[in-house]
DNA sequence: TAATCCCGCCACCAG
DNA sequence: CTGGTGGCGGGATTA
């Protein structure tokens, strides 16, 4: 049977001599179209998918499945059949706010119809305060509303809303690491259209899997928009997020190579939901788990993991003791937490110069102010 | 063997 | 009817 491959594509010039799944995995495919695109002009540069799947030499087919998938983060959106506006890397951060919002909102509106150890239902999902939520939450395009709208019964099952709940999987709870299986229990979904969704979000850096120590189940671990890709391509600088705790310290001794880790999406709203999010998955890991819970220590001696802020964080508090104007320490938190993301180094620097120029102005200002009082 | 997930059939919908 | 979309699961590949 496997001769079939060969002989379908035996003829085939452009078909390469062996053939090799890997090759054509839907997160190369997704980072060979990022390699394609980043560089374009973005929110004026369109994407059209014929010319896309030619450029990439993939089929039609696959084009959807990426396109949909980034779209659901933002990195694109729906103009016309066939044709997409390339929005570009710098949306996600933003789209990934957006997710963490509804996702938190969502789960709070529907928790008392959420009774078993999962996540909302897609219904309640889908139906309830979504109102453009999908595909709409970056652009306010009505295209993408009205694509949305139109199929509504398609759309609950749709790759695109997948890849947002997935995200919001991780982002509305306190949870670092998921396993595949309990990820497929709680949004549902198929375990096969998991993986898609997956291959794409690794191929981005958002997730990266990795496996559960104990049972050695495949699981994936949420790492947040850094600006790389994997490939290599650096899209924006380092951004600051305060420290994720690490889920379940009783399972998540996965090798632990973290370096933590920086999204814009970090901020600490609506705790009640969180901690409801986080047992319900807590629910599901202990389902899943039940004896495997001799435990290994190691992951919470990792003293730099397991600070309760990243580094810059920490910096700022000391600053703040030193400064105890608090006001000025929200600000000054708000600036870095919201600091955006720029392809180009220049305008990096320019930001940095920014605000270097606005920290010493406040200094300034601030001695000014203990001068007065005393 | 289990995990992974490509591939393309075909349903659905707008024009 | 045609063409664009995209859900879906069979079964090939990989681990």
């Amino acid at each position: 049977m496997s001769s079939l491959v060969s002989l379908v594509y035996g003829e085939s010039e452009t078909r390469p001599q062996f053939y090799s799944r890997k090759e054509k995995s839907l997160g190369v495919l997704c980072s060979n179209f990022l390699g394609l695109y980043n560089g374009d002009c973005a929110g004026t540069s369109t994407v059209g998918l014929d010319d896309a799947a030619n450029r990439l030499g993939v089929e039609r087919r696959r084009m959807y499945d990426v396109v949909n998938i980034l779209e659901s983060i933002g990195v694109v959106a729906r103009k016309a059949k066939n044709q997409y506006t390339w929005k570009g890397l710098e949306e996600i951060p933003r789209c990934l706010e957006q997710l963490k919002k509804d996702g938190l909102k969502e789960n709070f509106n529907s928790a008392g119809s959420c009774s078993s150890a999962r996540v909302c239902h897609r219904k309640s999902v889908s139906n309830e305060n979504q109102c453009g939520g999908l595909l709409s939450l970056n652009t306010g395009g009505e295209a993408n509303h009205l694509a949305s709208l139109r199929k509504n019964n398609k759309s609950d099952k749709s790759l695109a809303l997948l890849s947002q709940n997935f995200i919001k999987l991780f982002l509305c709870s306190n949870v670092d690491m998921i396993l595949l299986d309990n990820a497929a229990k709680a949004l549902p979904a198929k375990v096969r259209r998991l993986y898609d969704v997956a291959n794409v979000f690794s191929s981005l850096n958002l997730i990266e899997k990795i496996r559960h120590s104990e049972s050695g189940k495949p699981a994936y671990r949420w790492l947040g928009w850094k600006g790389k890709l994997k490939n290599g391509f650096d899209t924006a600088s380092e951004i600051n997020e305060p420290k994720k705790r690490v889920f379940g310290s009783d399972i998540t001794n996965y090798n632990s190579k973290r370096n933590k880790t920086n999204s814009v999406v970090g901020w600490k709203s609506s705790k009640e939901t969180s901690v409801r999010m986080h047992n319900k998955l807590v629910d599901l890991e202990h389902e899943y788990d039940e004896n495997e819970l001799k435990q290994h220590p190691r992951h919470k001696s990792t003293g730099i993991d397991f600070g309760p802020f990243a580094p810059v964080s920490v910096l700022k508090a000391r600053d703040a003791a030193f400064k105890n104007v608090k006001q000025v320490q929200d600000m000054e938190s708000l600036a870095s937490t919201y600091r955006p993301q720029y392809h180009n180094q220049a305008l990096y620097d320019l930001f940095a110069h920014y605000m270097e120029a606005w920290k010493s102005w406040l200094e300034a200002t601030r001695k000014q102010q203990t001068q007065q009082i005393c």
